[in-house]
DNA sequence: CGCACCCTTGATCCTGCTCAAAGAAAGTGG
DNA sequence: CCACTTTCTTTGAGCAGGATCAAGGGTGCG
């Protein structure tokens, strides 16, 4: 299990894993993001049978887990990585829901399957929990039912900013929301939160915040130009100036 | 318990009633919102043990549920009315989250109180349930939160939707969505789902959509001009060609 | 090295916003 | 019941933020 916590050498499309004995809570301690994982502060003996239905797989890049509307039969986990989920219009109009990083949760799903499709961005180490079994355990242990509404609540918390930043902020107040946001997740990761990682393309990131690839990438420019930020590479910003962009960002 | 069938008679600011014994589920029943809310498909002992910590509040327009912030004490659930969820930017510029009708709950939240904040729109009556009550009935009752979460599900299916809506649909599309998803909305109901009763104003659904009144002002004067709807009254909206309407919002 | 993809920047356009004014509806007090 | 005020809605004129169209530069991979 010791494997977990280094850093993937390259994990090209690597081959699931048969599930293991000691699969969900080891790996959650293994992988250093007890805090947030569906597992979080749950007791020895829900962790046990959690493990007993948990599949553990690894994805490449750009793999789909899942599509709209598709019969929900399956919850998961991230470990490691980052995933994109993502409505479609007829014509091809994206919106991003959501990002996932190591950590969090997905798969909720209303009676017309799952509400957003569901794409890996970086390769991503995940946990898969059939929702068949998983509601046989809720009835023996509510603990778990109750661990899913908290997660389906703070779901809401988020959506409901999202709609705000979507419906009323500008272009500037959105990506300067958007880079503090991915701050403050790599700090409660227990990373360093500066410089923001961003493992998502620009056209990600306009179709997460209701913009064209061009209006970030403007932004981002401006953003650098007034010193608010330092471009370390493409996909690592530095903020030199946190204080300014959390007033450019507006509450 | 007859007098909830009736329309209420200009219900002014009346004073809280002192809860009642059958009330729950006697309520429920005598709304006629049966399937859609809090307690819907509980069993008996369940709507028994509902009933013993439900407050009845009969509310009048413009007032505050409570504030975004505020210590999430209550879960509620709407019997009559309409109510307006919003959240605020430090300048004024408002996102209104949802609207609540006869048989909606409301009241998640997460660790930093409510998300939102809640006004009525119309005189309201509601459920009110102390959250810590119903915590301890969680423990007797897995049922309840069992339910609890499959609302959370439902909300957060209509937050995405609504991000696409915010985020990618031109004002057209959001005005058009908005009058289906209305009827929609009715006609689950057991209303009639056309004409469209608009209880809130033009500037609440402007917020809504991301928009300015003058928009959907304007939007809905295009509408009436290409046939699509005609306006009964302010607050009335007829649909004379759902067809096109659904065209035009796309998907 | 060459190709594909992504990102940046510029020029121009247009959807939806701002500003302004007048009409309609609803509440208020005499 | 009516005059008055306030609030809401509609419509017009002009503007601008962000989209679209277009071209060129980086970057990574085979």
């Amino acid at each position: 299990m010791t494997e977990l916590g280094q850093k993937l050498p390259k994990p090209v499309a690597m081959p699931t894993r048969p599930r293991s004995a000691g699969c969900a809570a080891a790996d959650c301690a293994a992988c250093e993001v007890r805090s947030l994982t569906f597992c979080a502060g749950l007791k020895p003996e829900e962790m046990g049978r959690l493990a007993a239905i948990v599949t553990r797989l690894n994805l490449a890049a750009r793999q789909m887990l899942f599509h709209e509307g598709d019969s929900a039969e399956f919850v998961y986990n991230v470990t490691h990585g980052a995933v994109k989920l993502y409505k479609l219009l007829p014509d091809g109009r994206r919106q991003i829901t959501g990002f996932l990083l190591a950590g969090d949760f997905l798969g909720l799903a209303g009676k017309d399957g799952y509400s957003y499709s569901a794409e890996t961005i970086s390769p991503v180490e995940l946990c898969r929990f059939p929702r068949r079994k998983l509601d046989q355990l809720f009835v023996v242990f509510p603990g778990l039912e109750h661990q899913l509404l908290g997660l389906a609540t703070d779901e809401l918390v988020a959506a409901q900013d999202q709609m705000l930043l979507l419906g009323r902020r500008t272009a500037a107040e959105k990506v300067a929301s958007f880079l503090l946001r991915l701050s403050e997740r790599g700090k409660v990761r227990g990373q360093p939160g500066n410089p923001v990682q961003l493992p998502m393309t620009r056209g990600d990131i306009a179709d997460y915040l209701g913009l064209t690839i061009e209006t970030v990438s403007r932004t981002l420019s401006q953003m650098r130009r007034d010193q608010l930020i330092r471009q370390r590479s493409l996909t690592e910003i530095e903020l030199t100036a946190v204080e300014r962009l959390a007033d450019l960002a507006q509450g």
